[in-house]
DNA sequence: ATGATGACAAGTT
DNA sequence: TAACTTGCCATCA
């Protein structure tokens, strides 16, 4: 409507990460460019990295994104520093059934879950 | 308005 | 082999 609205795709695209996001089985882990190709934007990696920051300023509540099961395609928990304690991410993880050593995940190829193939 | 930064990834040197 | 450079798009200073 009215003339120069409609937020650009910022918001649409967050939602769109956070819906594929919730649909990441428990004990199962993906990448941010999993997502992001997913998505159609391979190389929009980081901006899935952004979006899942706002996960936790989201509607969280009513539909919890497990940010937690996203990592980088090393499988680090690169993001657990933006959780609520630097340990949150590890401990929900390993409470999933998710081996983490030193902000590792562990078996990370055999945990790997792509959207793409998986969904 | 410009510049720098960022929960990344892939390609190049 | 590791380190450097570029792409992507939004947010912050």
């Amino acid at each position: 409507m009215s003339t120069a609205t409609a937020r650009p795709g910022s918001q649409d695209f967050e939602r769109d990460v956070h819906s594929v996001a919730r649909l990441i089985p428990s004990g199962r882990v993906t990448s941010y460019g999993a997502i992001a190709k997913y998505l159609g934007a391979a190389k929009s990696s980081r901006m899935v990295g952004w979006a899942m920051s706002r996960a936790f300023s989201s509607c969280a509540e009513e539909s919890p994104v497990p940010a937690h099961r996203v990592v980088n395609r090393l499988g680090m928990l690169s993001g657990r520093m933006h959780f609520p304690t630097p340990t949150a991410m590890e401990e929900q993880l390993m409470a999933e059934g998710t081996e983490v050593l030193n902000g590792q995940v562990v078996d990370f190829d055999v945990r790997f879950w792509d959207p793409s193939t998986d969904l």
